[in-house]
DNA sequence: TGAATCACG
DNA sequence: GACGTACGTGATTCAA
């Protein structure tokens, strides 16, 4: 059956040419609706090839501002301003890129692009066929009939059928006219009714049926204002009937038969395109691909015309949206353009505590808006000041943010993304800056955003503090005036569209895509959820851990003062090594360079061991002392305070841009850090539990960085070793020393931590207690057994010292700046750090991938329930139903083992290790 | 704010 | 011949 596509050419000029950014092409044109329009068309062509796409199409436009309306009524559009100065220009050139497109133009004088679409309309559904109104104008809803004629709004994609129509008029599709009468039209100069708007004409409508019977009506209604108007107006009532009303017997200036699709010849196309530099649609043709086949993901900013790329950011420019008519101006301007920049204010720097108090977005530089919704302090009886309510902004807001063909850019997302889940949005698809920051220029500078407009923008950011002041005087931003916070916010979103203008086009240019999409771009999502869900801590447990740590920690000091003979701070380094090597004369006290005697571990075992040692009692009793202090201070007191009382569990941060070799770190609290290697630091994980009936499940690595190593420095030994799931320790022992024993199995497992740490003879000395000839002797002999390993020792330096970075199985840069540096000794540093970063960088890679694949593995399993908590490098920490234990161990050995893959093949098999328990204690 | 110390991988 | 002794993190405390 026949399918006619009626496009509004010039209802859509006038929405492009205010919803997209000012462009102008390479004459010098203004463009921004052409574009907008000729992405539209190629939109629409695209659908040609679909089975329910269009077999016939015409785009109507008006041909004059004179209609039989001006005979009507001579007010009729009186108060319409002219188009704007730079649209003007624009209209010809609409017609030009219809006809690029080879698609008939009807215009006709005296007669509106409305009544043209009427006409032809009826006559394409008096023959049997579809039609499809492609516009998303009130007037032509009337028009709209169940299974034989909708809408489309290609700015929001949406199909508007006779649901949608009652949805926003509340009457069916034939009474809007009656509607439409009623309330009038202010653009227009459609009088109506004073006093009726959309909801009252739409009562009136629903109970008497029409215009006519509504006035016929009014003089049994109740006394009032509205019955006094209908009266009034009756007659302005009917005249404004008169003007909705679309002709729909205009003669077709072209035959229906005419308008037949017959494809699209490219050379016309391509000179229009040509002609206005639309690059990302030419490229688009000359691969022959269709519109739909390009990712719609990744706009291509390239193409957009832009001769004037970032002036400075005017503050004063930026918008202050109170109004929810133009939020969804800016919402839908984004949805059209197809990608926006975002940012959230909140009351705090916990994404999982703070409340949301305005929301920026960025379309193009100096294009930007602040949307405030919390301001005004926290006084509940307090004047707020005029704002758009919270809920209305998230209904606005949640279909932008999880339209599929919109991305979303931020700067460290993460946090975005907590704070508005809390609000029941999800964020998808989305770029951050920060991620593509890192993966571009790790080891060269910071992420944050003040630092990467400084480097790549010559931009100096307002300060936070100057909108909020320090210290004591500090205030919330919710009680920033809106001016000083809109100046603020906006620029946050401005500068984030800017930053990702810059680094997009780096990331493919540069080699990081490999890392960006498959590593690290879907982990603010993945990070955001477990950050969301956090872990249950017992509070119970930890305070009599504190309080049981406290006793004891009183007893060690009297004893300590006593030993001492008077009282000093022992947490102070200065004067517990005043205490111990002045007046208690130890020998052997060593000073670093701020003059202070060195007092750690270390230090103090050696002087523990000494049994000739005057201090050991002392020492002994210190060393207790510091181990109980630390335990309680960062860890069984601060993780009470860091319980939310909302969600009883405990709710880290993981930075995914803090450790240079493209680690995770934790921080409020650092959870990476908990105690597991003495026996009293341990009972700490006993109070990480799992909710009744569940149960918490760990999976770690094992020796995956050995591992690592053996791929990428080739070491058939180790490989084969790994293979055989042998103890790798006990194989080096054997191979350096030529027997196992407790002794000889610990000093290998020492060589083998510092081989991938860069070794030195003095470093490897001193763990082993060993002189430096000796440890180099244990160097050169694991060289001579493992030979891949001097060789990739070799090869990462070069390439480090060449290209000033290494790289990691996929992909990733860690740059080493002082790797070249005149001082020895840190240049020594960057080459150790370099040695270590491959392997250290390649196991973070892989670990982030299987953290990325988990949710999706455990939902497909019907394991929906299982939570993913905890990430500590090497081990992933879950919550799970008791019953689950069995079904969800497989699929997170699997996914956890073959996370490599199929990017990287790796030569060394991944061994998981898994245990649970009733707490993350037990479940290792 | 920096140094020292120590918790983890 | 000096350098000054393992990679990557974060939190706490003291003292300036």
């Amino acid at each position: 059956m026949p399918h006619l596509y009626l496009v509004d050419g010039s209802g859509y000029i006038f929405r492009a040419y205010h919803r997209l950014p000012p462009l102008t092409n390479k004459h010098g044109e203004p463009v921004g609706a052409v574009y907008g329009y000729t992405t539209m068309l190629w939109r629409l062509a695209d659908d040609l090839h679909k089975a329910d796409g269009p077999t016939h199409m015409a785009v109507v436009l008006d041909k004059s501002s004179h209609s039989f309306r001006n005979e009507l009524y001579d007010q009729y559009k009186a108060h319409r301003p002219p188009p704007p100065e730079d649209l003007v220009p624009q209209f010809p050139m609409i017609r030009d890129a219809t006809r690029a497109f080879s698609l008939p133009c009807i215009d006709e004088a005296g007669w509106e692009a409305d009544d043209l679409i009427a006409s032809y309309a009826k006559a394409a559904l008096a023959q049997g066929w579809q039609v499809t109104i492609v516009s998303s104008d009130k007037d032509l809803m009337q028009l709209v009939e169940d299974g034989s004629l909708d809408m489309l709004d290609t700015m929001n994609n949406r199909r508007i059928g006779s649901a949608e129509v009652f949805e926003k008029f509340g009457v069916p599709p034939n009474k809007v006219g009656e509607v439409l009468a009623l309330m009038g039209d202010s653009v227009d100069n459609v009088p109506g009714v004073p006093g009726v708007g959309p909801k009252t004409a739409a009562k009136l409508i629903q109970e008497h049926g029409d215009v006519e019977a509504v006035l016929a009506a009014a003089e049994t209604m109740k006394k009032g204002k509205l019955r006094d108007n209908l009266i009034e107006h009756a007659e302005s009532a009917r005249i404004s009937r008169k003007l909705v009303e679309l002709a729909c017997d205009v003669p077709l200036p072209d035959a229906l038969e005419d308008l037949e699709l017959k494809g699209i010849p490219d050379a016309p196309l391509r000179a229009f395109l040509e002609h206005h530099g639309f690059k990302s649609l030419l490229a688009k043709l000359g691969t022959g691909a269709s519109a739909a086949d390009a990712p719609v993901e990744t706009p291509d900013v390239a193409g957009m015309p832009d001769p004037d790329p970032d002036p400075p950011c005017d503050h004063d420019g930026y918008e202050t949206v109170t109004d929810p008519e133009r939020l969804d101006h800016w919402v839908q301007i984004a949805r059209h353009q197809g990608f926006v920049a975002i940012d959230t204010e909140t009351t705090g720097l916990d994404a999982t505590r703070a409340e949301l108090v305005g929301v920026s977005l960025a379309l193009a530089p100096n294009l930007a808006c602040y949307v405030p919704v919390g301001h005004g302090g926290t006084d509940m009886f307090a004047e707020k000041p005029v704002q758009i309510d919270r809920d209305v902004l998230v209904d606005k807001l949640k279909p932008l943010l999880e339209d599929p063909s919109v991305l979303k850019i931020g700067h460290n997302l993460k946090y975005d993304m907590i704070v508005l889940g809390r609000l029941g949005i999800s964020v998808a698809p989305y770029d951050d800056t920060i991620v593509m920051s890192f993966d571009l220029d790790a080891g060269l500078h910071g992420h944050g955003m003040d630092e990467l407009a400084a480097t790549h923008l010559s931009h100096s950011c307002i300060a936070y503090k100057d909108v909020t002041g320090t210290g004591k005087k500090a205030i919330g931003f919710h009680e920033v005036d809106l001016k000083a916070a809109t100046r603020y916010a906006a620029e946050d979103a401005d500068v984030t569209l800017r930053l990702w203008r810059r680094l997009k086009p780096r990331l493919a240019f540069e080699g990081s895509t490999r890392v960006y999409e498959m590593v690290d771009r879907p982990l603010p999502a993945v990070v955001a959820g477990m950050e969301m869900h956090g872990i249950k801590v017992d509070a119970d447990i930890l305070a009599r851990l504190s309080a049981d740590f406290s006793q004891q920690i009183a007893a060690l000091e009297e004893e300590i003062h006593g030993i001492a003979g008077f009282k000093f701070t022992i947490g102070s380094p200065k004067q517990l090594g005043e205490v111990l090597f002045d007046k208690m004369g130890i020998k052997g006290g060593r000073k670093g360079k701020s003059g202070v005697y060195s007092t750690d571990v270390n230090e103090l075992e050696r002087i523990a061991a000494d049994k000739d040692s005057p201090g050991r009692e002392m020492v002994v009793k210190v060393l207790d002392w510091r181990q109980l202090s630390k335990l309680k201070s960062t860890y069984t007191d601060a993780l009470q305070a860091q319980i939310n009382p909302a969600t009883g569990r405990v709710h880290t941060s993981y930075s995914l841009t803090g450790a240079q070799t493209g680690r995770l770190s934790s921080t409020d609290p650092n959870l990476q850090n908990i105690p597991i290697r003495t026996e009293v630091g341990r009972q700490i994980r006993d109070a990480f539990v799992a909710e009744p009936g569940n149960v918490i499940l760990s999976a770690d690595y094992s020796q995956i960085e050995l591992r690592l190593a053996a791929h990428i420095a080739d070491v058939p030994q180790l490989r084969e070793a790994f293979e055989r799931g042998d103890d790798i320790h006990s194989m080096t022992a054997q191979e350096l020393f030529g027997t196992v024993d407790r002794d000889t199995r610990g000093r290998a497992k020492t060589i083998n931590f510092a081989i991938l740490y860069g070794i030195s003879r003095w470093g490897l000395a001193g763990r082993l207690d060993v002189t430096p000839d000796e440890a180099q002797a244990m160097i050169s002999r694991y060289f001579e057994r493992f030979p891949g390993i001097n060789r990739y020792i070799a090869d990462t330096l070069q390439e480090a010292k060449a290209r000033g970075y290494t790289t990691t199985l996929f992909g990733r840069k860690t740059h080493f700046p002082r790797i070249k540096a005149p001082n020895p000794n840190e240049r020594a540093g960057s080459e150790r750090a370099a040695i270590n970063a491959p392997i250290q960088g390649t196991s973070a890679d892989i670990i982030k991938r299987a953290m990325t694949r988990m949710g999706p593995a455990l939902a497909d399993a019907g394991l929906g329930h299982v939570r993913m908590l905890l990430q500590v490098h090497d081990e992933l920490v879950f919550e799970l139903p008791e019953g689950d234990v069995a079904a969800a161990t497989k699929v997170i050995r699997r996914v956890m083992e073959t996370a490599a893959e199929p990017a990287v093949r790796l030569s060394v098999p991944l061994g998981v290790e898994i245990g649970t328990g009733p707490s993350w204690g037990a479940a290792h």
